[in-house]
DNA sequence: GTCTATAACAGGATAGAC
DNA sequence: GTCTATCCTGTTATAGAC
């Protein structure tokens, strides 16, 4: 319980139970929760597996902190950036560069995300309280009712093209994920390296909002 | 070898191996090559475990299969239409409505090709000349050489946006295949429940190439 | 708190009868 | 070809010393 401090390096030793779980963090997202092994998890973490099991009763928990983690992380603000009374310009800009500035830090999450999501539906109502810290049933609305009143404002003033909220959210949070979920594919899809991917990113940080909206033009 | 008969029932026996086959295609789409479990592919087929391993050595070998099965059943032929000589409007027209009509046919399939490519990349290999036929390294090249000319010309003619073909293509397949791979997240977040996704993507098929061609104007 | 050693179990694979 | 019974390996989990 009580905090080490650092005596001599200048990164402060947080903990065996946090290095623990930054290892664990690494091991789940590469492998999937099925292929993780709690033996690669201890070697990565430079301890022996039993205190894996110290710290964390069993996988199932210690998967359960993870995943709990790695959900905050995904979308970090974009369901509150939407929802806010920003300007509609201006979120899309912002959505575009937070996750991908984001996700470019953190290339293994989407693809994590979306294979535990498969596999386990059920878990999609704890990603989304854990985005939110509200509860489901509200996050969405409140993000579509902002939405849906800014939209309706420039339709009516002749500058937008119908779109409902549904799809202009969907559309959006596409084109910034799935590039990095589908890298792998895209890659060879495009006969990319990891650093022409990254280029590909970069590029992709100036060309994805004004593509985006431009689509929303009338 | 021999095709059987089938002397009574109207739906014809395709074999025990095709049987195990399907089964296999169920249970490792649902729960990912990891969390595949061989006794309930054995149940799902109706015959017992030693059986699978008569047809099909090992459980690997059976995993191989399945996933050169699924991987020329994503982007069925994206990339040949791509390719070809259609004009460019009609090329995003029949991409989106073939992706997202046979996609919500085999829902799981996108969840399941990313999960695997994210978890074992040197498959991207496998699926790219599954899906063509040739050898990734023509087979990218092929489709940009093709879009590369289309956009040029108009964009010269002062018809289109500058993009590279790069970006024409992830945004186009991004904005096809991720709703299917992010389905319980987007179900989640937009608050949807089965049936009322389902009209989503039908509402999808609507708007989805035009939001597409706007965002391709000048 | 951390370790070594080992128990307990799950799951893939094989033997052999029919 | 198909089944039941069983083996065997890999993996999670616990006991107990330090």
């Amino acid at each position: 319980m009580a905090a080490k401090a650092a005596p001599f390096s200048i990164e402060r030793d947080r903990g065996t139970e946090q290095r623990i779980l930054d290892a664990a963090n690494t091991v789940f997202l590469r492998r999937g929760t099925a292929g993780a092994r709690m033996e690669e998890i201890a070697r990565e973490a430079g301890v022996n597996q039993a205190l894996l099991h110290y710290y964390f009763r069993t996988k199932d928990r210690l998967a359960e902190a993870v995943f709990r983690h790695a959900a905050q992380q995904l979308l970090p603000s974009v369901i509150e950036i939407l929802g806010s009374a920003l300007d509609l310009d201006v979120k899309v800009e912002r959505v575009v560069q937070l996750e991908l500035e984001h996700l470019s830090r953190t290339p293994h999450l989407p693809g994590y995300i979306l294979s535990e999501l498969h596999q386990r539906p059920e878990r999609a109502r704890q990603l989304i309280s854990a985005i939110t810290g509200i509860t489901p049933e509200e996050a969405g609305p409140r993000v579509l009712t902002a939405l849906r009143r800014q939209i309706d404002e420039r339709v009516k003033a002749g500058t937008m093209a119908a779109i409902t909220p549904e799809q202009f959210v969907v559309n959006l949070i596409s084109l910034c994920i799935f590039p990095f979920a589908a890298r792998p594919m895209i890659m060879g899809v495009l006969g990319l390296d990891q650093v022409e991917f990254a280029r590909f990113i970069e590029q992709r940080r100036r060309l994805l909002a004004p593509f985006f909206l431009r689509a929303l033009r009338p």
